[in-house]
DNA sequence: GTGAAAGCGCTAACAA
DNA sequence: TTGTTAGCGCTTTCAC
């Protein structure tokens, strides 16, 4: 099993000169031609195309850099690579990068201001072209080193008042209206809210949507009826804990995102109560483990795709032109409601604990 | 809500020469100073370290790597970033890397020998001091190029007959066995294993270890009981919906990893089917996931940290000491068993559907 | 079209 | 101890 390396010695990389040696033409032609200059003839370009495949050249991105100015590199940082969101956003975001020529550079600051100064001076330090900043709403007064060094960002949610930063505004206001519209014609009433942590605007925002689409409809939202987590696992039991606590309780809960949603689906069975039968429940992010969970989660769903495309543009615009006369600084990702198997028709009586009904369970999604 | 960005003007960043003007000294003494040489004096130290604070000065990696050949970059490639394990492993590895002053370039081959290659030219180009090849046994020609460039690599189950690969070897024995033993314990005689994909050496090697395993138990394996996935969500619906078109169907099932064994899960919700009562479940990894599944998942733990950080000191040595007389190229990382709440003993009658228990649900991890 | 030469910002000899 | 200087490998004027 183990396989020899075709090779014994570790011969130094061949240079630019190796190449020009070799092609017998001057380090500029390689240089162009490599570049893609129009002004090199076929003739020797040919003959340098020929010398670098068979020296197996490529060049050192270092020194492109350090004379050019242009690393080609993008950062991205994110809030918490452990949330499945993430990795999608980055997978989307990398492709595209790739696509284009661009390298990135991936950092997840874990809400913690300090990692966030260290990541944002190791970007400067390896003079990204710019940064997509995917904390959707922690943003920290940091960041203006970024603009501060002429480098462009891109945010979520936040503007920045600088000719160099951009925003991805996105539309929760659809998807969470039709959320709330689902429960209402599904025939709830008391529905509540687990909200993300209040430091992040995003987190904020969500709420206010859900406070508007609730008014939208006529309903009252009991002041107890929306909880703080954390857009955690975790914070998803514990809010579900908190909310049992209460003498009335709701028959619905939309939550700000999908991780806490899972939190939810975990306690409510540890209880004994059955989703979607004694609870409804709906996420937020539609993440690909969504559709996985028992029973699958009905989430408004938030494009990674659209996203990443959106943060990359927006880079790349800036990077690439940032002279342009109307340079797009605004963006917007909608969002949808995907109806699965977490909601349904509230029970006749949803306080008590009941034996479980296995037709209830097997809902396709 | 937008804030302004506190300076107006985008100045170019200081170099190390105004940095040199400013503490009235030379410009090798900044870099003396930066680079922590004993050799300077405490008072010009002084004076340096207050000109760097006062023009906020930071050295340009690309200078710095192009002269001195060291980049203080580490590659890491995964096999899917949107596999909830890899995120875990990265993390723990960047977190590590950057601890000790690296940083890390991510990138998912996502199975593709195409993508492999131009990931392995990009790190190459970047001028990486190491890569780990996180992609567990599908190891690639392509992977050559790396030694050939004398550039260490450390990988995941598999040796690659060079002084600049390391490899690290993944006990699964421990935690396999222990999984079929508790399996045994619990009544189970009739288990099947849904395998990973066979271009995988890891999912090889997990599936010979079930073999072993079963083997030492005295007890048979029916080739239908083992069915090769592809460690995809998906791939455990397909896997599960095989062995249910079986006459003799299993009571238990050991999955390659956990996202196979929540596929399972799901399915087999699906059909009306009782995890565990109706049929016992083990799964691979641990993933964060797996404690929130329902029911929680019982699995055999490979730890990411471990991982992380065997992959990281494989790279440092290779980067730092590659001569050190007695380098240490081989690592081990065992694995073990979590029980929680998947795994029960068989019902009598496991073949039907049959209405639920809730007792049996309510399982504590 | 092509080549010669001047650096990009830094580190590492080598001198002093 | 400190400073001077020669590049690292490349792009980009500027001549020809």
């Amino acid at each position: 099993m183990p396989r020899k390396t075709s090779s014994k010695s570790a011969p130094k990389s061949p240079d630019i000169r190796t190449v020009a040696a070799a092609a017998r033409v001057s380090i500029a032609t390689v240089s162009r031609t490599i570049n893609g200059s129009p002004l090199v003839s076929e003739r020797l370009s040919k003959r340098v195309w020929q010398a670098i495949k068979q020296l197996n050249y490529f060049p050192n991105t270092h020194a492109r850099t350090l004379v050019s100015g242009r690393s080609r590199l993008f950062g991205i940082i994110v809030e918490n690579i452990t949330n499945p969101f993430f990795p999608e956003l980055i997978q989307s975001f990398e492709e595209i990068a790739v696509a284009h020529g661009y390298e990135i550079l991936v950092s997840s600051s874990n809400s913690d201001p300090v990692v966030l100064t260290a990541i944002v001076r190791r970007m400067l330090e390896r003079k990204v072209e710019g940064v997509a900043v995917m904390t959707f709403g922690q943003e920290e007064p940091v960041l203006d080193q970024l603009v501060n060094h002429n480098v462009p960002i891109v945010l979520a949610e936040f503007k920045l008042e600088d000719p160099k930063a951009s925003t991805i505004l996105l539309d929760y206001s659809t998807g969470i209206h039709a959320a709330v519209d689902h429960l209402v014609k599904l025939g709830h009433t008391r529905i509540a809210f687990l909200a993300g942590p209040h430091k992040l605007h995003s987190a904020i925002t969500r709420e206010n949507n859900f406070r508007a689409a609730m008014q939208a409809v006529g309903l009252a939202i009991q002041k107890k009826w929306i909880v703080e987590c954390d857009h955690t696992l975790k914070g998803g039991v514990a809010g579900y804990g908190q909310l049992q606590t209460l003498a009335t309780r709701p028959t619905a809960i939309v939550c700000s995102n999908d991780m806490t949603a899972i939190g939810v689906l975990r306690a409510a069975y540890m209880e004994g109560l059955r989703v979607p039968h004694d609870l409804s429940l709906i996420g937020l992010d539609d993440i690909d483990f969504a559709e996985f969970t028992l029973p699958p989660l009905t989430t408004i769903r938030l494009s990674r795709s659209d996203l990443a495309r959106a943060a990359f543009e927006a880079l790349r615009q800036q990077a690439e032109t940032p002279n342009a006369p109307n340079l797009k600084r605004e963006f917007l990702v909608s969002t949808s409601l995907v109806v699965r198997g977490s909601t349904a028709a509230p029970a006749t009586t949803p306080q008590e604990k009941r034996p479980q009904q296995a037709v209830s369970l097997i809902t396709n999604p």
